[in-house]
Order: structure tokens, then sequence, then C-alpha cells
DNA sequence: ACATTAACCAAGCGTGTGCTTGGTTGTCAA
DNA sequence: TTGACAACCAAGCACACGCTTGGTTAATGT
């Protein structure tokens, strides 16, 4: 399945500094079972003993791990935004030609989104809203540092006179419709992922 | 307030024609409120008692009006889409011009987006898993003829050497980024409609 | 004057939900 | 062997939720 979270790299290395949960304990498969099935279902109509009977035990037993409720979706996000920062490093490093570093955060951020790192990116823009104001604060500051990068790439794009539009702009219209590539191009179709990050760039005009 | 939607030109033929419910009406003001509190709170989160509250009524008087929950979800949706297709066939009409019917097509969606024409439209998106399959399919007839009158503009433009990408994909990008201005474009900060949807087209590299 | 109807009330039923509580089991180190 | 701890069970509480039922009120048409 598409959840061999263990098979990334990057896994192993931040769950020994304690940044993600270890995704064959009790927590880490708990997590992995809430987040599939936030995803299918959304947070709000799926219940704890939805997850308890994924997991294959009882609905009380969830408790032991976490407080409430809300906080496994806050650890799902935390988790996912984290992993999926370091990838986003980790994908331009050592990398100077910016069409190249463009090109690779793209793909970077769709595969994220396709579910190559775990299925929890996409829940923070979904279920967004299911997160206390005071979860949404602290996920906020590893997204921020997710986006900001992205812009400081596109405004040395612009620099470079590459694009026409505001590195700010950009940024969002593209979250945008990267986020919804999730509701409508599927990896077993006709198209492969290079060829979606080709039409992405094709869209923006940048050259090869 | 925003949902002044009677000021519209184009509401008062579509209650005549029963395509769309009179807002001032009963039936209406539980719609104008519950789309007001799904964009809010979200649909599995707004209660009946949210709704009648809003509107001064009993929870069970609800059930007067419509069969259940989710058919008031309904009704909300496709009333949206409604509005939404004969405002953007108006924006259009008579236009031979690509670009600029490209342009109004963004400038009309961008519209219906930030509340011009009532605050259901956003809900297509956010709340579609929420709808029953049956109603899922009722609305997808009116959301493919809005989609794929998008995309025929688009392929114009395509067919006239204007853009690079292929309309399918670019339809699906467009709605994605658009969609995301929602959550962080406001009319009341720096930016106005205007140079938001010229930053559309300078991303999409398109000319004057 | 009478019937019909839309709109709503008053009261509450049944159920699904998040979460609690007190206790049990298995594991592992000293 | 014992103590400590993580993981889980068994049972159920409290309550918010969608929806039902039987009735009332006011307006409209004939």
């Amino acid at each position: 399945m598409h959840g061999a979270l263990n098979q990334l790299p990057e896994v192993p290395v931040l769950v020994a500094d304690g940044v993600i949960t270890d995704p064959e304990s009790a927590k880490g498969r708990l997590l992995g079972a809430s987040a599939s099935l936030f995803k299918q279902k959304g947070f709000a109509r799926t219940t704890v003993r939805d997850i308890a009977a994924e997991v294959g035990i009882l609905s009380g037993s969830i408790f032991h791990h976490f407080p409430n409720k809300e906080s496994i979706l806050l650890a799902v996000m935390s988790e996912a935004i984290s992993l999926a920062l370091a990838r986003m490093h980790k994908a331009v490093e050592g990398e100077q030609d910016v069409v190249k570093k463009f090109r690779a955060l793209v793909r970077c951020e769709l595969e994220a989104i396709h579910g190559f790192t775990g299925v929890g990116f996409t829940l923070l823009s979904s279920e967004w809203r299911y997160l206390s104001e005071a979860s949404q604060k602290e996920v906020l500051k590893l997204r921020d540092e997710y986006e900001s990068f992205h812009r400081s790439v596109y405004a040395e794009a612009k620099a470079q006179g590459l694009i026409a539009v505001e590195p700010f702009f950009l940024r969002h219209f593209l979250r945008g419709a990267l986020a919804e590539t999730g509701h409508w191009f599927h990896l077993d179709g006709n198209y492969s992922l290079d060829e979606l990050v080709e039409q992405v760039c094709l869209t923006a005009a940048l050259p090869k």
C-alpha cells in the first residue's frame, strides 16, 4: 500500500530526533489510521470508534495515547508538515539552477499531495478548520517556514526575469492549484507525475 | 451586508423561472442563513438549531421546508451554481476577443468566490463530501456545464497560440488557484479584485 | 362564513458521540 | 521474584444532535 512510510530515508532520522512518531509504534499506527480515515471521510465524520476499529482496539484505549480527538488531528498535521519540510529542503539542496529548483519544489509538493509521504499533507488545508486556534498557531509556524521557502525561490526566478507574477501571488495560486490536483489527478490515470509537473511549468511559461 | 442578493439583476429572473428560491421568502432566508453558517463553521459543525436560531424559529420548524439537513446543503449548492452559470454566460455575451473573455470568466468566478453572489459558491468545493452520492450527481450536471464552458474558452486561447497549457489542465489549475483566494485574499486589503485578476493573467503570461 | 394552506411551536424521542473510570494483561529490567 | 510501566479492555456516562409528532396561528381564497 501507499503508506510504507518507513521506506522513506527521511523518516528514521526524524523519528530518532523525536520530530515524528515511529509509524510502527502503537501511537504511530493510530496516527496512520487516523490520517487515512480523516482523508476518506473528513475529521468530523470520523469517530474515535472508527479509528479504534481500524487498528483493532477499543475506542476508549485511544485516550491512553491522546488527550482528545483534536490532538490526533494536530499530531497528524504537524508530523505531515515536518516531513514535508525535511523533504523540501533535501529536494533542492546543492542545486543552483532556479528553474530546476522550482521544478523540484513543485514535484516535491505534488508527491506529498499524492501520498508518497503519507496522507497527512492534504489534511493541512481540507481539515484546517477543525483545529483549535491554539493548535492552528502551533502548526502555522511550520507552515510559514514551508511557505516562505517556496516564495524565496519564486523571488529568485522573478529576479532573473523568468516569471512576471509577484512571488506572493504565485505562491498562493500555486498552492491552490497543486492542492486541487488531489481531487482530479490520479497516478494510475493517463498522465505521469512528470507530465503534471511539466503542465504546471507550461502554465507559468517557464523555460525548460 | 454582502448578502444583498436581490440587487443582482439576474436574481429576480431566476426566481421567476423557479430556478432559485426568493431570498426574501421564509425558505430563502433559511437558505441564506444556512449558507453563511456552513461557510463559517462547515456543514458538519452547523446544527439545525444554529440555523433555526439565525432566522428566529425553532429547530423542528426547519423540517417543514426541508426533508432533512442534507437537502439544505443540496439546495444551497445547486442554487449557487445556477446563479454562477447565469452570471458566467452574461459575463461573456457578445464578446469576441478571447483574452477579454478569459479575463471576464476569471473575474466572474472571483466575484462568486468573494461573496458578490452570496456565500454558496465556495461551499461547492469545501463541503462537497457532505452531499450524498445522489445529490452529488444532481449538482454535477450543473458543474459540468460550468466547467466545460471555461475549458472551451481556454481552448480558443490555445488555438490562437496565446497559452501553452492544455485547457484540461489549465482549468483544473485555475479552479484550484481561484478557490484558494477565498482563504487569503480579502477585498478590504491592499489589492483590488482587478489587481488580482491581473496577477492571474500575468501568471499565465497572457497579453493585455 | 368556511375551508385550505403555509408557517411555525412545544415537547421530546432515539441514537451516536467524545470521553471517563477502574481494572487487566504482557513485557522487561533489577 | 518483584515492581514498574505501557498498552489495552469493559462498561457506561452525559449530552448534543437530527428528526418526529400533534397541535396552533394567521393569512388567503371562495
